[in-house]
DNA sequence: TAAAAAATACCTGAAAAATGGTATTTTAAT
DNA sequence: ATTAAAATACCATTTTTCAGGTATTTTTTA
């Protein structure tokens, strides 16, 4: 049988040494390549000829949403795994959408993720129990409830608009520094409540915080 | 020569296996405790007598910072050493008066965390450049703006009544909640915002997330 | 080049939050 | 036992935000 190749890309070194000690007493695993970014594992993945990238979320330069997009465009064949600090909806439905195969937390045993990349060669997806928990619970907030952000659905202007308000600016003084009016402020004010369906700009913020959209 | 012994708390069982795996290549350490959870950590310290601990700051349980407080004040010849992901001021600050000899992102290289470990098992501390530059440049601020927020000063009833507003509770709606006058409510915003120097609860919000208070 | 989406702008009234006070009681620390 | 800190409470005024519209222009996408 064939060893399972497997490239890393984290920018821990620490993390990168640990999987690499642990892959190194596998039998059936072959590291063949290491990287600091995504970007460089990226780059190498035609010399490396992947069966799996195990990547971090939290990268500089290319993080790993942006590598997962671009390897399953690039070479659909190899697989993702996830490894993310982020336990928040809007990472895990972004990843799974861009086609990761498993989505793991970095605090999991070495025995899960070994039964995880086993699972993944097979062409599986894994999923442990607290993400297949969020999953779930957001399916069916969102069947039940109607909502429809998935997405954040918030658009560029809206954006640069909430981190005025994040700076404590008032409306008055955010219509000036963008050049418009204060009614067009409140407009985008009363969009992004609407939209998002929170009740004031501090739920919002709140919402936009815990999932990292800023 | 003795070894250097020490002992490690870290909730991540990968990064575990990476520093295991490092320090085991090192003829003068030796490792005498390795932990998921602060608690653990404090309760052997007895059996292990280490000359170091090295320790992450986001643990459930006893968090790092309280872990720190508690080997300080018990076991005050144990240095201790931060592993964080967090480069806010606030944690920097507060670990570094709790007595911590060395603040390290966990993207540091192995070479720069040996030194750490020399240089503080020697009675000083270390400080990578990241760090020095952030203590620097919030005395300077701290010098210039009068400012005097190290500590972020919030009580526990305020922290409280923050989280409902982060919840979008309306001050009547807080005042319901925790049996209490909305007049008192109003005073406890008004507290958080003067002596936090924000102008309303969207910048208090984001400072709190910010610096991972909540 | 249509059609859809985003950005612009105005209005009114209601609700909530912020400002700037004062003041008592309870709890914790010295 | 005294002090200091925290939690409690009230009030009047001003400012800001929110909710509910409608409507035009600009930009993007199909």
């Amino acid at each position: 049988m064939d060893k399972i190749k497997i490239v890393l890309a984290d920018d821990h070194q620490i993390l990168l040494d640990g999987l690499k000690s642990l892959f190194e007493k596998q039998e059936a695993i072959d590291i063949t390549g290491i990287y600091n970014n995504g970007a460089d594992l990226f780059e190498g993945i035609n010399d490396t000829m992947p069966d799996i990238a195990i990547v971090d979320i939290n990268m500089p330069g290319l993080n790993g949403l942006e590598l997962t997009l671009k390897i399953k465009k690039e070479f659909p064949a190899v697989k993702v795994i996830v490894l993310s600090m982020f336990d928040d909806i809007v990472h895990i439905m972004q990843l799974i959408k861009a086609g990761a195969s498993a989505y793991l937390f970095k605090n999991i045993s070495n025995a899960k993720l070994l039964e995880a990349i086993l699972e993944v060669e097979k062409g599986n997806t894994y999923f442990p129990a607290e993400v297949s928990a969020k999953i779930a619970a957001f399916t069916r907030s969102e069947k039940s409830k109607q909502y429809e952000i998935p997405a954040p659905a918030l658009t560029s202007r809206e954006l640069q608009i909430l981190k005025l308000i994040a700076l404590e600016y008032s409306n008055s003084k955010i219509a000036d520094t963008l050049f418009i009016s204060e009614r067009t402020v409140e407009t985008h004010r009363k969009n992004m409540l609407r939209k998002t369906n929170h009740k004031n700009m501090v739920g919002l913020l709140k919402y936009v915080f815990d999932n990292h959209l800023i």
